[in-house]
DNA sequence: CTGAACATGTAAAAGGTTACATGATTTT
DNA sequence: AAAATCATGTAACCTTTTACATGTTCAG
């Protein structure tokens, strides 16, 4: 059981799905986060299903060309189990911010690409994590009964909180290159 | 060349140094988003050297028992043709993001304990890059003699600015979580 | 003189991506 | 009829981590 297949498992107990579309919500809702292939993706649904966590939800109602999965029992607890248990310290792997560090000697235009680049893609993050994250306004007008998507709700506010942070930071960032480089009152 | 060896390179660009030191200089500055493990380093070191980036710092001064190395003139130019090219999009591995996603179920004292661990990791990270990064407190009185230290104190703002943003969010997560499940005026 | 830190490496395994391979179904 | 999308899988490769293996130097 490797942490995708745990993501994989998680996914189903939002509902049953086959392989494709499974691959597709996790892309949609976590992309930026937790990658999911399908070279991954079908072993370890393979996998989940030995296990007994997952099993076909339609008894071969398609004719056995697709295969939708759902969450047993056992899944279920296994899933609690896992939630249960402290998670891995995020990793990064931010190519862009080791360049950054390196930039010094490559002078201002270098900088600001870099800055720009991160720029663009922390938009794509909140413009995609706006858009696709169901239960976009909880919080106003939120009921007992909206309960099932909090979660998502506090995952979504986690994407723009920090697309925002790293915005500012971008502006931040320009100004002092600016002051720095090309300003007359810095 | 994989993207560790160029990290590599880019601390070689700062002073010379031996593969421990190295290890220890990249986990200190960068380490929460691109760690570098011994297994790595010492093939990475050996690659470089056969690409004529970096070569021996001192002649053997040491007897041969370490081997502090240094950028070659070659390596120079490597390492800038490297930051001209745009760097792959930042991926991150989050686990603990992933699991607050299927937490609904689960209810809200592991909710509130995936939140913390994040509180904890996110207090560490802004704690160690304000001690350990170098020109801390750069912008003021800066002048042009600090031009070298601009990169690192901009990666140090990213550090400090993602773990405030972090911060913020828990603090305004367990906020929603406390209305939902506790509040009398939610 | 003993333990901690310094220093360098290798082998195996884990985890993941990419490319390949195939075919059905739906849309245009 | 062609093109796009749906759907499932495998094989090879890449990167990285972990565990192992070894020896030196310095501080208490």
């Amino acid at each position: 059981m490797t942490p995708t297949g745990w993501t994989v498992l998680g996914f189903l107990s939002f509902q049953p799905r086959n392989g494709y579309q499974l691959r597709q919500a996790v892309q949609r809702s976590v992309g930026h986060y937790w990658g999911v292939s399908y070279g991954q993706l079908y072993p370890q649904l393979k996998l989940l299903a030995e296990n007994g966590f997952i099993a076909p939800a339609e008894p071969e109602g398609d004719g056995g060309r697709q295969t939708v999965w759902r969450l047993t029992e056992t899944g279920a607890e296994a899933l609690a189990g896992w939630l249960a248990t402290p998670a891995e310290p995020a990793q990064r792997r931010d190519e862009g911010l080791v360049k950054l560090l390196f930039s010094d000697h490559a002078g201002p235009a270098v900088m600001r690409r870099l800055i720009e680049e991160r720029r663009v893609e922390a938009r794509a993050r909140r413009t995609r994590a706006e858009e696709t994250i169901p239960g976009a306004h909880w919080p106003e007008g939120a009921e007992k009964s909206t309960e099932t998507a909090m979660a998502a709700w506090l995952v979504r506010a986690h994407t723009v909180a920090m697309a925002d942070a790293e915005l500012a930071w971008c502006d931040q960032a320009e100004a002092t290159i600016a002051e720095h480089f090309d300003g007359q009152d810095g």
